[in-house]
DNA sequence: TTATTATTTCGATTATACTAGAAATATCTA
DNA sequence: TAGATATTTCTAGTATAATCGAAATAATAA
């Protein structure tokens, strides 16, 4: 992943509301959930979630299908280990960190 | 990690001359590297590079000690892995990815 | 103290992002 | 076709961020 490409996918990820939609689709897994769900779970206005979903679609974090007249939504995990991969990257060897989670991350990669 | 602490994170690794910087930082490693180096290897106007040290210094991803004329700078990689860990909570399980690196990840999370 | 190097503050310009109501469109069901 | 539900476009107000030159400050060395 090229740094322009990861920096713009950050970028989407950082606004609080992007983000938790974001945390929502993982949640939901694979199968994902149709747009008024996401809409009436957060309480985002509907063209305000519009443009958002609009922005994760553009960094290819958002999928989604049409199924009658929900309009399905469903994480790119692919792209988000890219992106995590990405702040990780050649880190490992360095960290002198203590948490079990981290070794574990750093042992696997 | 709070959601809102994780997107003003992401937020702040979102712009391409901080993620270079951040970049950089990684690749200089716990010991760290003045403001000087920073600005002469990455070719950044010395205003806007303290301008962008400021935001990293404010989400707790960079750490600075002086020692005599110099500032040196160094990435808290401790941060780094948590904003990680954020992006990548729960999803594991969900994963349909293919590839080996995720897959490890996953496994040892 | 004076000179030198390193870093920050100030200030101004320019650009981009967030939010959400109202109206429009799209997709289906009866 | 008419009606219902789902989603998007349009629009506009408001706020925040990026950039960097010039001047100011800080820290040291001579």
């Amino acid at each position: 992943m090229k740094l322009k490409d990861a920096a713009e996918t950050l970028a989407q990820l950082g606004n609080p509301t992007r983000l938790e939609v974001v945390r929502y689709l993982v949640k939901a897994g694979p199968s994902g959930v149709p747009v008024g769900s996401i809409q009436k779970q957060l309480k985002i206005p509907a063209s305000t979630l519009t443009h958002h979903l609009k922005h994760l679609k553009g960094v290819g974090l958002l999928m989604q299908k049409r199924e009658k007249t929900n309009l399905w939504c469903s994480i790119n995990f692919d792209r988000l280990h890219e992106v995590s991969d990405f702040l990780l990257e050649e880190c490992c060897s360095f960290s002198l960190r203590e948490s079990d989670n981290a070794k574990k991350k750093c042992d696997a990669a």
